[in-house]
DNA sequence: CGCCGGCGTGCAAACGCTTGCGCTGCGGTG
DNA sequence: CACCGCAGCGCAAGCGTTTGCACGCCGGCG
């Protein structure tokens, strides 16, 4: 392995010199850094992590903890912010919370706490003040991604908006009887935002002058077959059923098109049905939406990280930045059919 | 941050003592070794991981590198990864190549050359001579895991004996006009599994006596979409239409089924499906499919990774392990209708 | 013309650990 | 009873960078 003091000596100038030259830092002639990168490049040279890390106390290498990997979200998540990185010069450690399930302890004490990582990015976590506290302590920044953690700075859409606007987009067609398919509160998904976009759902209604009424929301959980399940029990009795549903996620969306389709009735013909994620299976399934990009939150808490570190703990403003969301009309929403009611 | 010194001089000892009681080397009285664990826990001590890393050359700390990230697959593969490495105390750091189409020479270049980690787990991932050498040069175990890679010992299901199996179940049902669904070759899977799953199907057919009709292999690429579209082409003709198709994965099984229902068809009355993976939505579906584990299969190759990490580079065998892989019957698959041909 | 500031570079001290070598004892063997 | 071997521990030399400080030099300003 070729080292600093190989560079240095083909190049005809000491070792700092080459540090410098080569990181930028500091003041060097731009001929002596021409001669440096030529030697450096010839040799094959590429800088010791661990040596620098230890002179610098900085690893280039950021942590993400995520609670399940098996999801389009997380992993839309990951690979935004694993792109931003590489632009950075930045390492993604991943840490996958799911299966160490009784030790999330330590992840946290043998892993993120110690110095193997210079920020956390937590996606989706609902972080104990001891945990946030720990990584403050440490001096990492911490940032979150889809939900808010108090006293952090955190990227998140505004799920109650999101809601709100796919169920305005149904009142907007001229629907009146609109259900919810929504978040139980999941022990998993936790961070209110199952609640929030029942929340949002309400509050649209009653803008739009209708009581939302309770037997109109279909608790699940997020997945395709417990969505499916909902809608099954929603569709089941013709004479009360709604001509149009909110769902809280794309997954439970498309099971309740199948759902619908298992039943004989025609989306959206029978049902209108919006989802909110924008999935990648969403097109496939004509599934109207309300977008948010993953890719674009995993970036953005790179960015902020980046920033972060650069000014080295200056302002601690745990501000919750909201996300761009739209929405996205396929041919799962229409207007009710008009010999209905 | 508390260092070792503080650690060594709670416990009456020197760092050198510290050291080998924490990391188990050496020899160390019982006494000694907990009287340093006591205050090294009292302190808080962890090990700064650039030092050691400095001191031993090894990072605890290897590399995933991954074609796609969204995918059940590779996801699956990561997290089964990450758990085991977890537990000998190892961290992944990911490398995602999508997004970074024209820069794959800069993950090799700038980040896995480097010393950034310890050994490098490739999945599905055709490697350059080149790259190979390049590792190798630098004393990195490399595995690889879903295809064989020349010159690395490698984990990954016999994709032939998988879809001989699919076909021998249809053919056992009683089927005799059994369709392929299955892989162009595609730039980015690559790896002739495409090609040896269309191979398996061939020669169960074969061995079974029938002659495999170049006009019932369906080429399509790895997406829901993809599938589905192949089906309609095959379903779309009642006369020429199979009574039985084996899929090369899940997501374009379940593609599969979706277009037999958008056509009036009943799976497995008119057409039995099969696919392979066992994916998350297989049971939702009620897909037949030939399970693999890409769990294990992540697992496995950590498994080896730290048996060659061990053994500093003892044995290069290139072994491909074969990995195990099961029939999972669900409901997609049945006897062929009696009142037919 | 003298001084000052800053550019360009080198020296050497960290950074925090690991580990080879060497020094004690102590128990076991011949 | 002498000696050998080894468990148990400490000393100190690395591991390969970064960076504060020092120094020389040159140009500009008063």
């Amino acid at each position: 392995m070729v080292g600093i003091d190989e560079v240095a000596r083909r190049a005809g100038v000491s070792t700092a010199t080459v540090s410098r030259a080569l990181s930028g830092r500091g003041h060097v002639a731009a001929a002596t850094r021409e001669r440096v990168e030529a030697a450096a490049s010839e040799l094959g040279y590429v800088v010791s992590a661990s040596a620098s890390s230890l002179a610098t106390g900085r690893t280039r290498n950021i942590g993400v903890v995520v609670p399940f990997l098996n999801r389009w979200f997380y992993t839309s998540v990951i690979e935004g912010a694993q792109r931003r990185l590489m632009q950075y010069g930045y390492d993604l450690t991943l840490y996958n919370l799911s299966g160490v399930s009784n030790e999330r302890g330590t992840v946290f004490e043998h892993f993120l706490l110690r110095q193997r990582v210079d920020a956390v990015i937590a996606v989706s976590l609902e972080l104990s003040p001891d945990e946030v506290h720990s990584l403050h302590a440490l001096g990492k920044p911490l940032v979150g991604v889809g939900g808010p953690i108090p006293g952090v700075p955190t990227l998140s859409i505004d799920d109650l908006a999101v809601s709100r606007l796919a169920t305005e987009h149904l009142l907007s067609l001229g629907h009146t009887v609109i259900a919810h398919i929504g978040g139980d509160v999941d022990a998993e998904m936790s961070f209110h935002m199952p609640t929030n976009r029942r929340l949002g759902w309400e509050a649209a209604l009653r803008d739009a002058g209708i009581d939302p009424r309770p037997d109109l929301y279909y608790p699940a959980v997020f997945t395709m077959e417990s969505g499916y399940l909902a809608a099954k029990r929603m569709l089941g009795d013709p004479r009360l059923r709604p001509t149009a549903v909110v769902v809280a996620s794309d997954e439970m969306a498309i099971g309740a098109i199948l759902a619908a389709r298992d039943m004989g009735l025609e989306v959206p013909r029978d049902i209108s049905v919006v989802g909110i994620d924008d999935h990648e299976l969403a097109p496939f399934f004509g599934l109207t939406t309300v977008a948010q990009f993953p890719e674009g939150q995993g970036e953005g808490a790179v960015e902020l990280l980046m920033h972060e570190l650069d000014q080295a703990r200056g302002d601690d403003e745990a501000t919750n930045v909201p996300l761009p969301f739209e929405l996205v009309v396929r041919s799962s929403s229409a207007r009710p059919r008009a010999d209905r009611d």
